[in-house]
DNA sequence: CGCTTGCTTGGAGTGCGCTCGAAGGTCATA
DNA sequence: TATGACCTTCGAGCGCACTCCAAGCAAGCG
């Protein structure tokens, strides 16, 4: 019940794909350090990010402690993968914000993942042009290196 | 006589393939802030490199102001590609380091260059994985999000 | 001459993204 | 029931790559 449908209701955490959920084990309910596992984030990152408001409400146990879901998987790998694109946490962190907003904040929501993307393309367009360069001077080091 | 030649006996600061010279003006001293202009780095920035080993020696006037040459700003081209692929600024230094202690360095900086090239492409994967996530997630939106 | 502009130095400060520590509560196993 | 692993919060600290500041010197100009 957490997949599709919700996903087109709009008011889950990740609003895109439905990702496939099939987990570690056949769970719902993961401690700090399954999730650490899982996302080879450190549970010190994991509380920061609840912290600054980039992960959605986590639930708790009885005892207070973090039972994250199988979507709170989702949204850390969906996270992280922003990550390595650069993108700022608090550009992350203002998107995560449109998520709560709910349904009407999808127009923002593309604008933002469009706008990333195209900052995307370009890193990808610069990395290949300093790959050109890269290569250039390896060539230099295996002729004028090799024969000296 | 900074060119070709200059290269070929591997005394220089770049090292690598000869790039074509023809800068802003015809000349080869130029100030800092001419050099603001043209690498688009700060004063700041520029001072902090020198300091931190990531320059060669670079010339002064009779007043002991910076005049940079053709080949300090070769280098800054590179040193600036190299920053955006995310190479740690010790390691651009060590680099530095490695071409100011002669030609007895070529292997090593070509295995620093070809383990950095091996970075750039593993970054231009992931880069293009998170990519196919946008276009998911933006194709959603699209779709979802507009005959919501 | 005084003013402005541009440069010099060394050292201190900033912003980001974590990362760690202290002090204490909870849980599973023997 | 006791031990040890694991969890909680809040606040401070860290490493990186700059970024800025203060104090002062030099050159060009009206």
């Amino acid at each position: 019940m957490q997949t599709t449908q919700a996903v087109a209701a709009g008011q889950d955490i990740c609003s895109g794909p439905p990702p496939r959920h099939p987990r570690p084990d056949g769970q719902d309910r993961y401690t700090i350090s399954e999730v650490v596992a899982f996302t080879g984030l450190t549970a010190h990152t994991l509380r920061w990010y609840e912290r600054i408001g980039l992960m959605p409400h986590v639930d708790r146990s009885h005892t207070g402690q973090r039972r994250y879901t199988n979507r709170d998987l989702d949204w850390l790998v969906f996270v992280t993968k922003l990550r390595l694109t650069g993108m700022p946490v608090a550009d992350m962190v203002r998107y995560a914000e449109l998520v709560r907003q709910g349904e009407s904040t999808y127009d923002e929501r593309r604008e933002l993942l469009e706008s990333t993307r195209r900052d995307v393309l370009a890193r990808i367009h610069e990395l290949r042009d300093t790959l050109a360069v890269l290569d250039l001077k390896i060539g230099f080091y295996a002729t004028e290196g090799t024969t000296r």
